[in-house]
DNA sequence: CTGGATCCGATTTGATACTG
DNA sequence: CAGTATCAAATCGGATCCAG
């Protein structure tokens, strides 16, 4: 297995490095809500349950440091900042969804079920 | 997006699902050099670079665990003990290949090249 | 040879407060 | 509205020691 380094980290293979760039808890999903379009960071916030404010700045960072996602920024007051995928990010959602079917695949089979409105 | 328990944790889509069980730094590789058959523990951990003991064997138990290998033992001193995949684990090869090369591709986008022996 | 357990530092993440 | 900074909590990983 070969090894390299990127960004001053070391890496063992390719799938790491993959990983690295589109995993984690939160970067799928971020790239999978712009997959249809545009979207503002507010819609960003209230679309991804759980995630925190901190979270969700860092991840949309990294992603456009790598070039998955543009940011374009309206010079108004209140700010207006809308996010969408890069050619690269569209390519990523192709995996993401790969993926994803392997995860609803894998669901199925350790028979998890869908975690429907607690009481509480 | 669905939201549902496995194991006590709160997962929020599929994709983390599939990546709780394969993902992390090590699974895969792990999983990758059983691809054609069986490995003793120590063949394993002579193969997997920088792979440490603890995390070995912690890697070998959850995907023992959630079905992904087989562990046979074999009750002589000293001991030997044999890992291969299992059905489930083959079915996650194929997964782990498509990821490979999508890595592979985002690294020559990247331009990172391979780190050949470094002096010292 | 394989594997469990412990200690401890490093990294990651969450909560909170502050800003233009 | 969008983003930054700080501090504390939690998690993770490595080194090391013991055991059958």
């Amino acid at each position: 297995m070969p090894e390299f380094l990127f960004n001053n980290k070391l890496y063992y293979n390719p799938v790491e490095f993959a990983m690295d760039r589109i995993g984690g808890t939160w970067k799928m999903p971020v790239l999978w809500r712009l997959k249809d379009g545009i979207k503002r960071y507010g819609e960003l916030k209230n679309d991804i349950p759980h995630i925190t404010h901190k979270m969700l700045t860092s991840q949309l960072r990294e992603l456009e440091e790598e070039g998955f996602i543009k940011r374009k920024v309206y010079a108004v007051v209140p700010p207006k900042v809308e996010y969408s995928l890069t050619p690269r990010g569209k390519r990523a959602i192709v995996v993401v969804d790969y993926i994803r079917n392997y995860g609803l695949e894998l669901m199925k089979e350790f028979g998890v079920k869908e975690k429907k409105a607690k009481t509480r």
